[in-house]
DNA sequence: CACATTAACTTGACAATGTAAAGTTTACCT
DNA sequence: AGGTAAACTTTACATTGTCAAGTTAATGTG
């Protein structure tokens, strides 16, 4: 079977090439080329599977966003019965996984993918994560944590913070002598605080 | 003179033409030959002012970052005496300059300059935008509108904030029933609320 | 003022890329 | 068995980043 028609798998293969791809060479080394060839194929069998380029990026991101709300969910679980460290556990991990895997989480949030709305994969496990933000403000809430308020928003707030607070780390934006000075977790501890009240004793 | 060497201005028209192409055809329009062929000269031409396609990127997105930093001090100039109005207003203009220019500020801040340390240009605007964050947060201080604390940990907690809300909101990640149910002002107001404890009464 | 130097460009070339069109192979259904 | 459609290949083309080698004009230097 010299001619390997009807792969099967070509879709997740290509994928899988392309988180490949981003993690050693970044979003700059991405082309369908690239991946087709890592796979095996003709530089132009991506085509059956993907509309064009940015099609295949959507399908990165999706996947990458995936992984991330996997171990949010998992950290969510495990800390279910404390709802404090539960929202900054899952923070603390955002943040590990954005420095551990910089590349995929730009790519699912920095509008490489330039019409990620239009994608219904990517629209799918951005709501699941969303509701996963939201589960945990009501959870606060009842603990007395948060204070009382259209959960949605709060979530919202809260999910805008470590988010910024993310990528002005992965973008070099924060000053380099609070790095020096503080921890990165006491840096989201602090930030954390900002935005629960109820959190200020567990800064050191 | 057909043969327009010495163009005296060309690192700038260069600029100013890719400038134009963002704000026209967004990031992915944008291409060395094409604000060539804009400026009119030939593709090469660049070579002499920028490094690589990177170089012209980074100045472009520092150029935005200019603008951007000139808004945020005029509206902070304007709200001198009151130090709330002085942070709310800020993060409203900041708020709308992304939402006017989304591709120069995507550029800006979305990873596109991917080593944006290297530019100095990149490195000294951003380094004045957030001691004006730094200011603003001192001058809160001392009106007893923000907590005493490290300033320049509050400012990154408050840039933070409002920048991981405007590109969530840049991304279309902030649900849409949100959005349908408060004014873009509402939601950004309720968000600083959390960041600036005293600001609560601000809301509608 | 002749002349070398150099910065600012142009021309020509090349490889990598996205993408369309047309062909080929294989699986599957009737 | 035969037809149809899906999964691929081949060929082709325009766009692009980048380099190398010219060409031109400004700027000194003797």
């Amino acid at each position: 079977m010299q001619n390997d028609y009807h792969h099967g798998n070509l879709k997740n293969a290509l994928i899988q090439a392309g988180l490949a791809i981003l993690a050693q060479e970044g979003v700059h080394g991405l082309s369908l080329r690239k991946a087709a060839k890592r796979v095996g194929v003709s530089h132009a069998a991506p085509y059956a599977h993907f509309a064009d380029k940015q099609a295949l990026i959507a399908a990165i991101a999706a996947r990458g966003y995936q992984d991330l709300y996997i171990l949010i969910y998992a950290t969510a679980q495990k800390h279910q019965n404390d709802p404090q460290s539960l929202i900054v556990e899952t923070a603390w991990a955002y943040l590990q996984y954005a420095i551990q895997n910089t590349h995929q989480f730009k790519i699912t949030f920095s509008g490489v993918v330039e019409k990620a709305s239009d994608y219904p994969e990517f629209r799918e496990i951005s709501m699941n994560s969303f509701d996963l933000v939201v589960d945990g403000v009501r959870a606060c809430q009842r603990a007395g944590i948060l204070q009382p308020g259209d959960p949605e928003m709060l979530a919202t707030s809260l999910w805008a913070g470590v988010h910024g607070f993310t990528l002005l780390l992965l973008e070099n934006q924060i000053p380099s002598y609070l790095l020096a000075r503080y921890s990165l977790r006491q840096l989201l501890l602090a930030h954390l605080a900002q935005l629960l009240p109820g959190l200020a004793h567990h800064l050191v």
